[in-house]
DNA sequence: GTCTATATTTGGATAGAC
DNA sequence: GTCTATCCAAATATAGAC
């Protein structure tokens, strides 16, 4: 008995409509995503849509679960050990981090939390927490290995995890933002493979 | 005779139009500040704005001509003298860079700039010139020189660029958030600083 | 240049028949 | 659950008096 992330029940319109509303959120934002352009491209009247959430509010709100529940991310034990070996965490946090920005999925929903960003207050603290706190966290421990094994030099391991997500942000919100005018993306798509060598050079003892 | 960045004459309800949708936008987005509120600020009838504007649009894209006007910049002598001395120009640069950070109308520009950037292809495309690619050019320059001083590493000029300006753009988001929600930036303040001992310490000879 | 009045469109939402 | 019909509020914009 698979349980669907919302509805545990066979309802097809109302995944329809959440997935009608991930795109057009994520492409207009949520004053430009109106109830009426979602039911039209849902292909039914506003007044269903009503069926199947209590408001607008309440689509957007299920959408943009969906903005910080990362489909994958390393275990406690995989960082230890990566970490332990330097250079192999840095190359495999960093693929996990570039496959999450070619994503769709990931894609529209890190559009929607860009475009949202300053008009939501909670979405900001989120980002705070999620995007930012969660990341480097994870990068922070692993530094403070490599520091333990003489892979890097002694700093302070919270700067230099700073140092690091921001260029890998950076890259994405610049991805992000040429795929959305379909330009292409071959000139900085290996960026984020540069970064790690850039970064290990720039650290490694 | 001072000529005035838009209006010749003295208008001061243009003027007032201006500053007020400046706020308004920067904060709500172009949908979210309403002609209503603008005018209801202004303390004018709605009506009366379009004896000073065509129209919603043209108040925005006045207000958006300041996104990308710089208050300053360095000029190319200077950019090629503090880059012979190597870590003074990385200061320079950066103690700019943070300025335009906490500068009230910069930072109201910097937020219309965030919250549009999705919903604007115009936007998105001065984004990658302005604050992109001209960054990259005058820091890539600089760390040309650096190389060709060997007062750094000899490695690709537009990489290191693009791995230092990318560190700047996110502690400017990240600060432009906090003071968005009025928190304190204390604990951020300072990145900048730690930034340009971090990045020197990594490239250095 | 500003006001009142009004036109028009769009958007969110409900009532009630089928 | 979906439809038609309808309501109400908000938003952009114009006409014409003062």
């Amino acid at each position: 008995m698979p349980i669907t992330t919302t509805s545990t029940k066979n309802n097809k319109t109302k995944d329809k409509i959440l997935k009608v509303s991930t795109v057009l959120f994520s492409k207009l934002g949520y004053k430009g995503a109106s109830v009426r352009k979602i039911a039209s491209e849902v292909g039914i009247r506003e007044s269903a849509l009503y069926n199947h959430f209590e408001n607008k509010e309440e689509i957007f709100l299920e959408v943009a679960k969906g903005i910080f529940s990362s489909p994958f991310s390393l275990e406690h034990e995989e960082v230890a050990e990566l970490a332990a070996r330097g250079k192999p965490f840095l190359q495999k946090f960093t693929m996990q981090y570039k496959m999450l920005t070619f994503d769709k999925g990931n894609e529209d929903m890190f559009r929607l939390l860009m475009i949202e960003l300053f008009q939501n207050k909670e979405l900001r603290a989120q980002f705070m927490q999620e995007f930012h706190a969660k990341n480097i966290k994870v990068l922070s421990e692993a530094f403070f290995i490599m520091m333990q094994n003489s892979l890097i030099h002694s700093s302070d391991p919270m700067l230099v995890a700073y140092e690091y997500i921001s260029t890998l942000f950076y890259i994405r919100l610049q991805i992000t933002l040429m795929r959305f005018d379909s330009n292409s993306t071959d000139s900085i798509s290996t960026q984020f493979e540069k970064h790690v060598e850039f970064f290990w050079e720039s650290i490694k003892v």
